[in-house]
DNA sequence: GCCGTTTTCGGCCCGACTGTTTTCAGTCG
């Protein structure tokens, strides 16, 4: 995938053109041009083929020229005169956070400081602070940033911040002075890793609970503590970022404050057309205002439907909420089952009857125990005899349950040949079976996805497990052509899993989409290993949801009786 | 650099906090 080297070379012109103090505009246009790749479910280069480059949203005739340029030669003219002109380090820092293009330019001219050393060394020097508009904090900030960056953990899984999130406003909750609070930013959009926490609160009384919140115990520095706004960093390295509101303004601040930028920068040009203004404390005619207090009436006020924080990313929500045209996304209540969980048979934790208990009370109407098959050794697959010794075991459990079913399934190895790690005769006794690679991740290409393929032609696999094999920020998917994939999906009535575990979310939210516009169902399974690891399901639903998949998309969204049917459907 | 039921030129979101300043620029989200 080209997508992101390409991304890559856009962002650092933005860069360099920031600080070569370029129209903003300009530079805005490339940030453009980054995240519209950053996003594309397709490689660059088919699109180049077809000659669609300039179909792509946000991409004009000059980025068109230049990704063609890069496609065709590797290389891209442009790029290598801005690189002559400056020096390398000066981009880095901009990472230095409070140092800016302004700051990174004026240092460099008037004190030829060309790297993050160089200036760390500078600051420390006293020599920064007899510049203009430079003073003692200024060093101290500077210093204080190379420090943060040095430090810096990036970003976090979804589900780490989350549970950071929610222990945060619990303890804040119980504030008088507290009135709403709730998660904002990447966060709330559920994207799969989460920078910053955002967190909004309504009160009549900010000062209190921002000094409540600026003296948290895990706060180890604070880096803005203003009367409605303030920032702070945890003792985990986790910058945390407080907003507070009149109540009012709830609506507005939480739209505001959800983002992304793009989707906000859009919604506020709308609302500009219609001679209307937006801030995060509302909407405005003139001086009148017209709505705020509910987030929902913001987007009504300017001419569109609600849309869903998950999908306020500028991937064409708001041009589908002009139209009326959102999706009616699929919601964690309408999950009716989990479709892939591991017992103690293989690599779990937890009984089979103790993981039916907890579905139950997840208000579940069925799971699938998908225990790993022989030749995963490390996670105790089942061999022949113990697989049907646990169909057996599901078969008397099921007798006992009233109106749950647990279904006998199998997480089943596809070899690097393609075949499967468990004969016909044994898949046919088992109710879902979902395939999965765990060996071989470095086929090539054309290997890997002919690998899928043959997997999905095997008529008892129902599904594929985390299809692309990914680690959130440990391992890359594998090499394989997913709109192969998705086509044969489609042909072979194959589903395609969607992995809830948050180091996994795969298919991803794009993914997700390309897949629901193949006419592909998903299957939404935790992967859990034990019990508690059922609720990682919410992570789940907000990928599927920023897939823009409905209910309908979702099979384990039918009851049971239906599912079971389409299940049936492939094996005929 | 991109874009067009106002436009092929002239716009392009909006405000808080900080630090260095006597009114604002830079940075950030």
């Amino acid at each position: 995938m080209r997508n992101l080297e390409l991304a890559e070379i856009f962002d650092r012109i933005a860069d360099m053109l920031e600080i070569k103090g370029e129209n903003p505009f300009k530079v805005r246009a490339y940030r453009k041009v980054v995240l519209t790749l950053e996003s594309l479910p397709e490689d660059i280069e088919r699109i180049y083929e077809r000659g669609r480059l300039k179909n792509i949203p946000g991409v004009g005739e000059g980025s068109a020229k230049k990704i063609e340029e890069l496609l065709k030669t590797g290389k891209l003219a442009y790029y290598e005169e801005l690189k002559e002109s400056l020096p390398e380090g000066l981009v880095e820092m901009l990472s230095v956070p409070d140092v800016g293009p302004k700051t990174a330019q004026l240092l460099y001219k008037k004190l030829g400081i060309e790297s993050i050393d160089e200036m760390e060394k500078a600051a420390k020097g006293g020599k920064i602070k007899g510049l203009e508009g430079m003073g003692e904090k200024t060093e101290e900030n500077i210093l204080r940033g190379v420090e943060l960056l040095r430090r810096r953990t990036g970003r976090m899984l979804l589900g780490t911040a989350y549970q950071m999130s929610q222990s945060i406003i619990e303890r804040l909750t119980t504030m008088d002075e507290v009135e709403l609070i709730s998660p904002a930013g990447s966060l709330r959009r559920m994207k799969e890793t989460v920078g910053d926490i955002d967190i909004l609160i309504t009160s009549k009384k900010p000062k209190p609970v921002m000094d409540i919140f600026v003296n948290l115990p895990e706060v180890t520095q604070v880096l803005a503590h203003g009367d409605t706004k303030s920032s702070v960093i945890m003792e985990n390295r986790v910058q945390v970022d407080v907003r507070v509101v009149e109540s009012g303004s709830f609506g507005a601040a939480l739209q505001y404050f959800t983002g992304s930028k793009q989707h906000n920068i859009k919604i506020r040009e709308i609302a500009g057309k219609n001679g209307l203004k937006v801030n995060e404390y509302g909407v405005f005619r003139g001086k009148k205002k017209i709505a705020g207090k509910e987030e929902e009436e913001v987007y009504l006020s300017i001419g569109l439907s609600h849309i869903p924080p998950e999908l306020r990313e500028d991937r064409g929500e708001v041009e589908s909420a002009l139209k009326g045209k959102l999706p009616e996304l699929v919601e964690l209540s309408d999950i009716k089952g989990d479709m892939h969980v591991h017992s103690s048979w293989s690599d779990g934790v937890d009984t089979i009857p103790e993981l039916a208990e907890s579905a139950k009370k997840l208000g579940y109407g069925y799971i699938a125990i998908c225990d790993h098959s022989a030749s995963l050794k490390v996670a105790g697959g089942l061999s022949r005899e113990r697989r049907l010794k646990q169909i057996a075991e599901i078969k008397k459990l099921n007798k006992k349950m009233a109106d749950f079913r647990i279904l006998a399934g199998g997480e089943i190895d596809i070899r690097t040949d393609g075949t499967l790690d468990c004969e016909e005769e044994v898949l046919k006794k088992l109710d879902i079976v979902v395939a999965a690679i765990h060996t071989g991740f470095k086929q090539d290409i054309e290997t890997m996805t002919s690998r899928i393929i043959k997997a999905m032609r095997n008529k008892f696999v129902n599904v594929i497990a985390h299809p692309t094999g990914r680690l959130i920020q440990t391992r890359d998917p594998y090499q394989v052509d997913m709109q192969k994939v998705f086509t044969e999906a489609k042909r072979t009535n194959t589903f395609l899993e969607l992995n809830s575990f948050p180091d996994r979310l795969d298919l991803n939210d794009i993914n997700c989409r390309e897949a629901k516009a193949h006419g592909i169902k998903i299957a939404l399974g935790t992967d859990c290993h034990n019990r508690m690891q059922m609720e990682v399901m919410r992570y789940g639903v907000g990928t599927a949801r920023r897939g823009w998949l409905e209910k309908k998309d979702v099979i384990n969204c039918l009851e049971l009786d239906d599912l079971l049917k389409l299940l049936a459907k492939k094996r005929k």
